[in-house]
DNA sequence: GTCTATATACAGATAGAC
DNA sequence: GTCTATCTGTATATAGAC
């Protein structure tokens, strides 16, 4: 009652499985976090056993690092480098740059997000906690910067800290929404979305009718 | 070389010593997730020895149940039954259902957010994914009935789903950010702020000066 | 380039003494 | 009420064959 073959691996070039390998390896570790992904269940992932991680590999603490914490180094440049270029860019006006400036940190968060859970609760902050420090002043901070820089806005009636806050928690909402949903972000048009909620307000909110009257005629 | 008196544990009744226990696995838990907490760890913070969880937890599944689980499940049964009282109040204005509904999802985030990382993004999801399923009908739709029921508003140029989201997104962003620098948040006059947020908008938005144009004279 | 077999370490869980 | 000692399962990591 044999002579089932097993599935033989196809032969691929380093580089090839090397990719493979890390991106079962993100999924598993972002799932389980660091101590709770099983190599097992990233080699089962990539079609190959546990010993031959190590190939790639020397460590699971290495093979994380490729996965999660490189990947996310990468996605905070990205940023900066989207932020130096608006931040040199002169002539547009106040709608345009805070336009721009919310379609960056969306793209910036539908990137991050996956990694977020992580980043913010619990494993990457243990890695010397370079992640807790790095966000701060490597995001968060940067778009404060920015957002003092537009002069008549916000009124002067909002904090800007405020302003700031909102703006990224309504993109991390979106890109989370579109996590748990697993629905692709086409983060243009929800940057846009987003921004007419900062332009109408949420708006016209004049809530002075009663629970149960009827709808005022339309203005 | 000895005579080191090892610190005999203060006898403890069992109710104090699992309040303890449960304690303890509430924060090993929520930083490594159910599979990287250690049994290890949980005790030496209760101060205890490993063995001597198990007078009190039959298994760390029982104990995660207990540190985890339930202490959400009473979360969101105390947000629903806030939603369920201002539900049955009448003659409120829009503005101050939309005040006392805001206070309430900021109370829920303050209470969930240390376990959410874990609900949103792995542990508890595997637990036969009962809080991605709850969190939305129990919490999340709940709000947006509400808002729904509210009389010319919000205007009807915004999505009810966006305002929907909108406000926990913010909601939620406070109460991270509590979490995240250690501070204990004013749950009513924190609200208070973010409703004016919507009171206002980010308001008198027209910034149709050029980014180096000094600011417009205050109207 | 990929596997099987195995060594080593560690975590969860139990038995039983004090 | 609390501990020490220990068993058993499971995870990481290595050796070496094909």
């Amino acid at each position: 009652m044999d002579g089932e073959e097993r599935p033989r691996r196809r032969r691929l070039s380093a580089e090839a499985r090397r990719e493979l390998i890390i991106d079962a390896a993100r999924d598993v570790f972002v799932e389980n976090g660091q101590a709770g992904g099983r190599l097992r269940d990233i080699a089962e992932r990539a079609g190959i056993t546990e010993a031959y991680l190590y190939r790639y590999f020397t460590s699971k603490t290495e093979l994380y690092h490729a996965a999660v914490y490189e990947p996310v180094e990468r996605i905070i440049d990205d940023f900066e480098a989207n932020i130096d270029e608006l931040t040199a860019t002169a002539g547009m006006t106040g709608a345009e740059l805070v336009g721009r400036l919310n379609e960056i940190m969306l793209e910036f968060m539908v990137a991050a997000v996956p990694y977020l859970g992580l980043a913010l609760f619990s494993d990457l902050a243990l890695e010397d906690s370079f992640y807790a420090a790095a966000i701060g002043p490597r995001v968060y901070d940067r778009t404060r910067e920015l957002l003092a820089a537009i002069k008549g806005w916000p009124d002067r009636r909002v904090d800007l800290d405020v302003v700031n806050h909102a703006m990224w928690s309504l993109n991390y909402g979106v890109a989370l929404d579109g996590l748990l949903r697993g629905v692709d972000i086409d983060v243009h048009r929800a940057a846009k979305r987003v921004t007419q909620l900062y332009l109408l307000g949420i708006p016209q909110f004049r809530p002075d009718a009663r629970r149960s009257a009827r709808p005022p005629a339309a203005s």
